[in-house]
DNA sequence: CAACAAAATGAACAGATTGTTCAATTTTGT
DNA sequence: ACAAAATTGAACAATCTGTTCATTTTGTTG
């Protein structure tokens, strides 16, 4: 009973394996249901035994993946204790993400290219923005000062970070965690200088 | 002869309306060439003699956005001199993005949504991030300061800056473009007295 | 109006892909 | 050996694609 369970796990598994393995060549688009099991080697009608068509197939493979990137993220944060100051927090929350993003960084260099789905990014970014609105709002003075919407304050950031990751992944991680948390910091920092020159 | 290029021009630019107007309903995956067909109420062998196929279509349209928001772009700036400040002049290109952004904001909307088509967002930031670049390094102190890569930091100013725009083009454009400036420029503040307090 | 050119139509075509069905086969469990 | 679950192979109608070509409509010119 146990090992038909786990022989249907691993199919599915190997159908997404091979169906990533595939959309580093080729558009999610131009896939078609034939391509993946050739590449997995099963039947074609086995590929509609685990999944209800292709669409199904990538939002599994998306839910996963922010599941997993959720869970990494908790379990680091939950190693830090948050009786540092609030910019340590920050810098902290930041190193977690950049640390759990980079084992998930195969799947999230195809998933923020031209060869995913529209709107990923946008997913992504939801997917992680929450987390970092609680830590933001931890610090009581940060509603206090905050004069702009919070969506917009919450969008800003999340994208500036969604971009830095972009261009690590479009790098194949060039930097380590711990360089991309300092590099952050630095941008940081620099936009504070400039702004101090103007006052 | 004249009149059979004109002619030919409306037909391609209704072709071009009938499927944005779908591509507000729709995803451009599940849109078929007989759907834009029947909306722009012509022939489907017709669409073939303007299109190569709906990607060509969607290609067009992407090119002729960035090409008129470029031109928007450089019109609005060559209206003021650039004997202001470093951070003014910061300011007035903001400005200058947000109004032009604004008069394409039906288009955008759609081609950053999960209706349009993958990577679109990355293309988006490639076709302003020359021009952001090519500002930047007009203040000399500017490259003497930055002790991050430029690619990382381009990155992540173009990427926070479209994150606002995103957050706009969802909320219907609820602020003028110059409010959005202000906004803008508050967020870079605040980010600055976040980290004063912490020096 | 007649003659011509360009654009659009309608219909047909083969080819590819989709999702479903079902009987037969293989793999695994008891 | 027998039963249960998973997979296979083949066939099916349906949809969409891109192309072709004869015909019709629209616009131009003399």
């Amino acid at each position: 009973m146990s090992i038909y369970k786990e022989k249907n796990r691993k199919t599915k598994e190997l159908i997404q394996t091979s169906f990533i393995k595939i959309l580093e060549n080729k558009t999610f688009e131009s896939i078609t249901v034939g391509d993946i099991a050739k590449q997995a080697q099963i039947n074609r009608g086995t590929f509609y035994l685990h999944f209800i068509d292709k669409f199904d197939l990538l939002d599994q493979i998306e839910q996963q993946l922010f599941a997993d990137l959720g869970n990494r993220i908790d379990e680091l944060q939950s190693n830090y204790s948050s009786t540092h100051t609030f910019e340590k927090e920050q810098e902290q929350l930041a190193a977690t993400l950049f640390s759990a993003i980079k084992i998930q960084s195969p799947l999230l260099k195809i998933f923020l290219s031209d060869h995913g789905r529209a709107g990923f990014h946008l997913r992504f970014r939801a997917a992680f923005s929450e987390k970092v609105r609680l830590n933001l709002e931890k610090n009581e003075s940060f509603k206090a000062t905050l004069e702009v919407p919070m969506e917009y304050f919450l969008s800003f950031i999340t994208s500036a970070f969604l971009g830095l990751i972009e261009q690590w992944v479009q790098n194949d991680l060039d930097k380590t965690p711990q360089e991309m948390t300092t590099l952050y910091i630095n941008i940081i920092s620099f936009i504070q200088q400039t702004n101090t020159k103007k006052v």
